[in-house]
DNA sequence: CGCAATATTATGCAGTTTTGTCATAAGTCT
DNA sequence: AGACTTATGACAAAACTGCATAATATTGCG
């Protein structure tokens, strides 16, 4: 296997065409074409069918794909450190932290802008992911740590500390009848138009059933997937939503109101983190700043 | 930059000299000089500085190590996966297939054993539908393929493979005075009891008109939906059906005989796919598998 | 409908580059 | 001196690359 082969997997795939692979990456086509098929030897199995003189990429490929993309990115990062190390003889630092889509409305912004005060001179990279994808992020080495709701068991080789927590709590407009109550039942939000985020992850599931549970039929409203566009639609009467305290706290701002979901469920949240690779210097100044910003967010109301 | 040459810089600091690392990746104490050489070039840095004859790691080697670690990791991920899509122990790979009804009982069964044999790691999803009904589930994506009768037009998107053919047969029991017969004419069928199947499907209509153009009334006892238990009726005694020798060719441990039925009709039998999405290695194995069993269900009688 | 024009990928070929090994030089330590 | 190191020149083998071109499919035009 080559680097130059995985390019023109990636370039392949994003193109299309040998043509526009070969124009792309500087090269002839019939080099290309042979590259390919080199990898295709290398991990013995076809990632393209021809197809009417096309290519056309097999499951397989996609799926091999992301692992392409993995490697190239590393080389990217080491080529451009190289870069850096040689030219300033200390070349910025980089950190890269994993998290909740949730989080690059406010919360992100606001923890950075804390940092970078002490910390000018630090590049910062975020990724926006989900639970999931954050593990495996921080599996792979990808990024420094990551914030995450802590649920089962963590990928290998992670070590998780937990940093927050929350209960289910119902959000609702500010001038709603159920904003009258102490707290929300399942039964109260009997023909409630509801805005419910994550069909079919485990989070969402048990909420179905607890619905299912106390014979009240859902009336969804809204699918989304982002705790803050599901606070925003509620913001703008469209509905309520079921969520963690811990996001509804980050929208505070918004003219909406939680109430404790009953029946109590309660979710934990850490920060995931490689074990056997101590945190930089610069990366664990960030994850001091993340846990203040956790407090600011979470403590004072 | 090139793979070899990560690898290289990872076993040069951890062995420590040209030799040992030699030895370790099986080439040459030149060649591995030679490697770092022209890696320090790419990256037009040096990575060790050569110090009374040995070869001690520059601090920037260390930095720029961890990125190579990262990488090779990285590429044993995507090689392993490869392996285990090769070999059908990927985990998450689910193949879709679908099948006729009849088949349910004895083929798939035998199909599925014969193919988790090499590819125990792949879960698989049975869908027992009419034609139409596999017609649009591969149409909409739903199944990865489906077997089915070719009649008339597929739908668009959809190219189908022709894999088994089979004619009309009459079923009757063992001992029954039809059994005698070379083949069964419309007319041998008069004051006989019959189970059909499938009203108001193509088949059944024209079969319906052989009937009505021969001048023979049928004596309808039973009315079914599938050739399994169609089949099964007639085992039991209860009449005799007409029904693909395909499908026949599936019942034949039951205590009944089939015979040509004239006027002959030929059916075609083939597998439907979406075109444009090639199947994945697992899927295409599985279609393997039901050709197979396809052969060893007709050919051997 | 037929036929040319324009796509696509694949492949034989030749020149060049890279790769890998051997033999060997040169330095260092005990 | 002997046992270690790393570096390098020579040379053969392998790989890479682009060119020209084949094979095939699609498209446009009369």
């Amino acid at each position: 296997m080559n680097i130059k082969q995985l390019e023109v997997l990636r370039t392949l795939l994003a193109t299309g065409s040998t043509i526009a692979t070969a124009k792309a990456m500087g090269l002839s086509q019939s080099g290309v074409s042979r590259l390919l098929q080199q990898l295709e030897a290398d991990l013995s199995m076809s990632l393209f069918v021809r197809d009417k003189g096309r290519l056309v990429p097999t499951p397989e490929a996609l799926l091999l794909a992301r692992h392409a993309e993995n490697i190239l990115l590393a080389v990217d990062r080491m080529s451009s450190h190289a870069e850096d190390l040689r030219s300033g003889a200390a070349g910025p630092e980089i950190v890269r932290v994993g998290l909740p889509s949730s989080m690059w409305e406010h919360f992100a912004p606001a923890m950075l802008a804390d940092y970078i005060r002490d910390f000018p001179g630090v590049r910062i990279e975020t990724f926006f992911e989900t639970t999931t994808a954050i593990n495996k992020l921080v599996e792979q080495r990808v990024i420094d740590f990551g914030f995450l709701r802590m649920e089962g068991e963590s990928g290998s080789g992670i070590e998780v500390e937990r940093v927050a927590t929350g209960e289910n709590v119902c959000v609702v407009p500010k001038d709603h009848p159920l904003a009258e109550l102490e707290e929300i039942t399942v039964k109260n939000l009997r023909d409630v138009p509801l805005i419910l985020i994550g069909r079919q992850r485990p989070n969402r599931m048990a909420l179905d059933q607890t619905f299912q549970r106390a014979g009240v039929k859902q009336i969804v409203k809204i699918e989304t997937h982002t705790n803050s566009s599901a606070c925003s639609y509620v913001a703008h009467g469209l509905g309520v939503t079921i969520i963690s305290s811990f996001y509804a706290n980050l929208y505070r701002h918004l003219p909406v109101v939680h109430r404790p979901f009953v029946p109590r469920t309660t979710q934990e949240f850490g920060l995931a983190r490689a074990i056997g690779t101590p945190l930089s210097i610069a990366a664990h100044a960030l994850s001091d700043a993340l846990k203040r910003q956790i407090q600011l967010s979470q403590k004072c109301f």
